[in-house]
RNA sequence: GGCCGGAUGGCAGAGUGGUGAUGCAGCGGACUGCAAAUCCGCGAACGUCGGUUCAAUUCCGGCUCCGGCCUCCA
């Protein structure tokens, strides 16, 4: 078996490999610093984790970048809005993005650029592009000029003529052509800006991440990921602009994960649907979040729905009771089970990959002796290892509460109970026993009774 | 108007040219002081109309419905 994945710009799966045999670039879209992140935000982030952690199994070494988008307009707006310095609502943007993501358990990228840390570079691009007749200067803007390249419009399959006749926006008068799109544009003294060859200014949104490609992972390389939004006119204008001036293919293969929808509905402010990752966070554990997002494939439109989170939480309710159930084996690091793997690999595909981990479960329930028990374990691990679950101790997941709750019983007070119906239950005296169940249960305590003693999780 | 996805059992959601997805829910059983957890078993699907084929949920076309994009929303 070998990595498949479907690239949008031919629109088939293809067998993957990378450029360099030891060696993937992956660049993903990142966040714009501006607000919290809202599960749309979450999906990518979540579905090229996986990804990741795909690719550096199979390859000995992977290059994951991903950007912060610190300069653009509605970051500008915010600060107006609120008279903060952008510095300091981009960095505590940046910190609660990180924060949340990580609750989601999604590794760190090798390399997170920012916008504003690359603006030479952005600069330096948008000259070649100049010089080379692909853009051109006018009213204090820096244009790309569609027209000058062949098959512009390759990633999106759409012609000129479609867009100009589609167009649903007045058109600025300096364009040459309708769908010739901005590479800077110049800052009034209010707004940030950099000095460059067309007066003070500040980068259109594409070309930074033309420009943080180009210069961590090279010209060409392996994989570009983000929204299916992104791919017009985002994605198919980084390719205009890189490989217009670099005369070089830019990514090769192009990953998109599917729309977001909450409960049916289009996700938006306005009807009421809109979640922030922090939001559901004080609701439901971050890996809950997780494997529900992945139990829809990525390329698929993703549904948020409470009665999905709720499933996706049994579902590690059940798995967590099965680990905890076998803690007392041997814990080995062991290769991932083949059929997940290979799941995975055949374009990431979560939701097989989910049901793989439920027939996991099956067997580590079902292993009779200590030896089986430990190989079906370590099975389940290292398969949840690969989706990005199942990560820590059982007993953790189980005390799991929501932000706010009630504080309830403690767990020294919930072990005092369970000791005193324990002797209830030696003394034969049922009714005192199940008082106490029942007083647990209004405590949102669920005992359960086992080989090896009661123990208790949180409902 | 142009372009792009999708339509699978009560629900969620994979997949496939010819018997099984999987999970949740439901039903029956085992186990349990009672439960919970777990195990065993059961029923249940491929929007619509045509075409190709020995055979279509799967390939092709029409239709209906749903969702999205069309210059800065992942």
């Amino acid at each position: 078996m070998a990595l498949v994945l479907y690239n949008t710009l031919t629109r088939k799966k293809e067998a993957f490999t990378p450029l360099r045999p030891d060696h993937v670039g992956m660049y993903v879209c990142g966040p714009t610093v501006y607000d919290r992140a809202h599960i749309g935000n979450a999906r990518p982030v979540i579905v090229f984790d996986v990804l990741y952690r795909l690719l550096s199994r199979l390859y000995p070494q992977v290059t994951y970048v991903r950007n912060i988008t610190d300069v653009d307009d509605k970051i500008n707006q915010r600060a107006k809005d609120s008279g903060e310095p952008i510095a300091v609502i981009t960095a505590r943007t940046t910190q609660m993005f990180h924060d949340d993501i990580a609750a989601l358990n999604a590794l760190p990228p090798t390399i997170e650029p920012r916008a504003t840390a690359h603006i030479a570079q952005m600069i330096a691009m948008i000259e070649v592009l100049v010089a080379k007749g692909h853009a051109y200067a006018a009213e204090g803007h820096v244009l790309f000029e569609v027209g000058s390249m062949a098959d512009y419009g390759q990633l999106s399959r759409r012609s000129m003529d479609e867009m100009i006749a589609g167009a649903r926006v007045e058109i600025a008068p300096y364009k040459k052509n309708p769908g010739d799109f901005v590479l800077w544009k110049p800052s009034s003294p209010d707004l940030p800006g950099w000095d460059s060859p067309w007066g003070r200014g500040r980068p259109g949104w594409h070309i930074e991440c033309s420009a943080m490609a180009g210069e961590y992972l090279g010209q060409t390389f392996d994989i570009h990921g983000g929204g299916q939004d992104l791919v017009f006119p985002h994605h198919e204008n980084e390719i205009a602009q890189s490989q217009c001036a670099n005369g070089a293919p830019f990514a090769r293969t192009w990953l998109h994960n599917g729309y977001l929808m909450v409960e049916g509905e289009k996700m938006s402010k306005s009807l009421g649907n809109f979640f922030t990752v922090r939001e559901l966070l004080e609701n439901a554990p971050g890996e809950a979040i997780r494997l529900c997002m992945l139990s829809t494939h990525y390329h698929q439109p993703f549904d948020w729905t409470a009665e999905g989170l709720k499933q996706a939480r049994a579902t590690l309710d059940r798995l967590y009771t099965a680990l905890r159930n076998s803690a007392d084996v041997a814990v080995q690091a062991v290769d991932i089970p083949a059929a997940v793997q290979a799941a995975l690999e055949d374009d990431l595909n979560t939701p097989l990959a989910i049901a793989h981990l439920h027939e996991l479960l099956g067997a580590l329930n079902k292993a009779e002796d200590d030896a089986a028990k430990a190989a079906a374990r370590n099975a389940l691990l290292a398969a949840g290892q690969a989706l990005g679950v199942l990560l820590q101790d059982p007993r953790e997941w189980f005390k799991w509460q929501a932000d706010g709750a009630a504080a309830g019983l403690d767990e020294a007070e919930i072990a005092a109970l369970i000791d005193a119906r324990l002797q209830a239950r030696k003394s034969k005296n049922f009714a005192e026993a199940d008082r106490i169940r029942q007083q647990l249960a209004e405590n949102g305590i669920v005992l359960e009774d086992g080989p090896q003693g009661t123990t208790w999780k949180r409902a």
